[in-house]
DNA sequence: ACTTTAATGAGAATGAATCTCAACTGCACA
DNA sequence: TGTGCAGTTGAGATTCATTCTCATTAAAGT
């Protein structure tokens, strides 16, 4: 089995939560492909291989799979809450191209020991970074 | 005048857009606390001086004090855009606590430089630094 | 298989943000 | 100081991502 499905089937049972079929397929689709993804993506993508996975179910299990640590919540884009791997990717800061729309992602080491350092003088214990900043990308100067 | 008001003024001017009522009544009132703020505390605290100033113009003035540079959209709190100064404010980044809700400001100079570095090898222009993170504040661990 | 309890699909509801439009106003110019 | 006109406004309607409701179904331990 593949070491995220039993990371999410050992999460689900240590909170007493079943693992059932529309979970196993949202899973599964959300590790199909390495993209940014929201939940309409995620619907569409589904729907072409299972027919009744409701949205409402999409976005019931989306926030355990963000619990689970599987995944994380990253950009919002077009009023839409934006998703992206956790388990198996690197950490990483995002370049957003307010013209084009690209995203570029780029190194995080030395900036994550930074701010953890600024973290530290605050007493304050991070489970998770956002970092990025927009403008513009090299076709679009 | 105030300068920010100054500021306001020519942007306004070099777009084309009339310095009308309303928006020196949400512009002044934006300035009149240092807090990140949205849309709803906005109106409210307008609303107490001057009963006439609609939601829907406070909506459309808002992209105008971002676009002039005055303020800048900076991070989501309960499904709602929040906002904070720019004019006036250094540069920093936000530890928001899990927990309580607390957003704690921190330093930033060192944190942009490096990032510069990364945005420079991408060849990417920068025009607003978006960072920070989750996790819990010192009252909450 | 039986029982218990959680999960689901479908659609309704919510609410932040945007849009529409008739009435109004800033401002350039006379 | 008045006139004209393009840009603006308030109020309410609308949109649309997300959440909720509830009758029905399914997981998993026994
Ligand atoms: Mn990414
Ligand atoms: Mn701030
Ligand atoms: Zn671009
Ligand atoms: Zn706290």
């Amino acid at each position: 089995m593949k070491k995220e499905k039993e990371l999410y089937r050992d999460f689900l049972r240590s909170k007493n939560l079943k693992l059932t079929k529309p979970r196993l397929i949202i899973m599964e689709a959300v590790f199909e492909n390495h993209e940014h993804f929201n939940v309409d993506d995620l619907y569409e993508q589904i729907k072409k291989k299972h027919k009744n996975v409701s949205r409402a179910t999409i976005y019931r299990t989306v926030p355990l799979l963000v619990e689970s640590g599987l995944i994380k919540q990253s950009l919002r884009c077009e009023s839409k809450d934006i998703y992206e791997h956790t388990y198996g990717h690197e950490n990483h800061l995002h370049f957003i191209c307010e013209k084009c729309g690209k995203i570029i992602e780029s190194g995080f080491n030395d900036v994550a020991e930074l701010i953890d350092t600024l973290a530290e003088k605050e007493n304050f214990k991070i489970s998770e970074y956002n970092l990025g900043a927009r403008g513009l990308c090299s076709d679009c100067q």
